[in-house]
DNA sequence: GCGACAG
DNA sequence: ATCTTGTCGC
């Protein structure tokens, strides 16, 4: 017999559908290369011209971590990017500054007291780009118009934080069953780079592969709607897991302290507790986070665990190989 | 010159 | 978060 799924199923609207992000696995660094390579060799960029390429000038830090890890100095060369001051800036290699001024002088770039000479002459803006990270943005701001505040409610917590050995990362996600706290990890290489504000395109997915189909409520280490766009790292796993989260940073983000609570604009984001700041990733509301953490003190430890098991299994697994 | 800038 | 990457605004 076969069912009718028009008279089953009314609207699919109905049901709760995941959302699926766009960019849960775009290689940000070779976008990037590919925008160093636009620079003509007679020409120099800043850390935060490329960063403004990108589409965000917050990620001008991450702009530098990427350039020294060029994997391929030969085809993309790096020593062409230099500070917004003028300054020709560090460079990742044996001989480092005297070698990015070496390569510049080679180029017939005039380079005096570590300063390149004609800086805004020889400075090349026009990047072809789509603005990678405007679009991430923008998928947050619509990520954010799903979050759901109503709780279902659950018995048993979670937690799940992850640690690097380089950019190879291990999540470690623990729960408690009867007196035992028990683990599950998930490994991978991670491309994307650590920039503020979008870490949830870092952490998201492998922090989801170690929660696996856990049925409760999971503790994320990253903020929840305590953010610009009211799209952490708990709201990012929340939304495309379809599972309740409570965001648990340890720092500030941008924002104003109220009293115990932290207000982006008029919006209550996150409460402050034991030096913690707790938001709601999905799922939840603030209002629920007081009531489990003021109920039971042992659930905010699970972070705690999370974060030692995270540790171990990188100091004791990942370091040796 | 020093803090912000989630991890 | 590690192993050092940059900019802005006060």
């Amino acid at each position: 017999m076969e069912l009718n799924l028009k008279t089953f199923i009314p609207s699919l609207d109905a049901y709760h559908m995941p959302y699926v992000s766009e960019f849960a696995s775009f290689d940000l660094p070779s976008y990037f290369y590919s925008l160093v390579r636009q620079i003509p060799v007679n020409k120099v960029s800043t850390y935060m011209d490329l960063a403004i390429a990108l589409g965000d000038t917050i990620a001008a830090r991450a702009v530098g971590k990427m350039l020294s890890e060029n994997p391929e100095p030969d085809i993309t060369e790096c020593f062409r990017i230099i500070h917004s001051d003028g300054s020709v800036g560090n460079y990742t290699h044996p001989l480092g500054t005297e070698e990015k001024i070496r390569r510049l002088v080679a180029c017939g770039i005039k380079v005096e007291d570590e300063h390149v000479m004609d800086f805004e002459k020889l400075r090349f803006t026009e990047f072809k780009t789509e603005f990678p990270l405007k679009r991430i943005a923008a998928e947050q701001s619509r990520m954010s118009k799903e979050f759901v505040s109503e709780y279902p409610g659950s018995d048993s917590f979670g937690a799940v934080d992850v640690s690097y050995y380089g950019n190879d990362a291990v999540a470690a996600f623990v729960w408690r069953e009867g007196n035992e706290i028990m683990a599950r990890f998930a490994r991978s290489h991670v491309t994307f780079p650590y920039i503020p504000t979008y870490l949830s395109y870092r952490e998201g997915e492998i922090m989801k592969r170690a929660i696996g189909n856990f049925d409760g409520t999971v503790l994320v280490d990253g903020h929840g709607i305590y953010h610009p766009r009211f799209c952490g790292l708990a709201c990012y796993i929340g939304i495309t897991a379809g599972i309740p989260t409570i965001g648990v940073g340890k720092s500030k983000l941008k924002g104003n302290i109220s009293g115990k609570y932290i207000m982006i604009g008029d919006r209550k984001v996150a409460m402050i507790h034991k030096g913690r700041f707790l938001s709601p990733g999905n799922r939840i509301d603030l209002l629920d986070i007081e009531k489990i953490v003021g109920h039971d003190d042992t659930v905010l430890k699970l972070t705690d665990e999370a974060h030692k098991a995270a540790t171990h299994f990188k100091n004791t697994a990942i370091k040796k190989e």
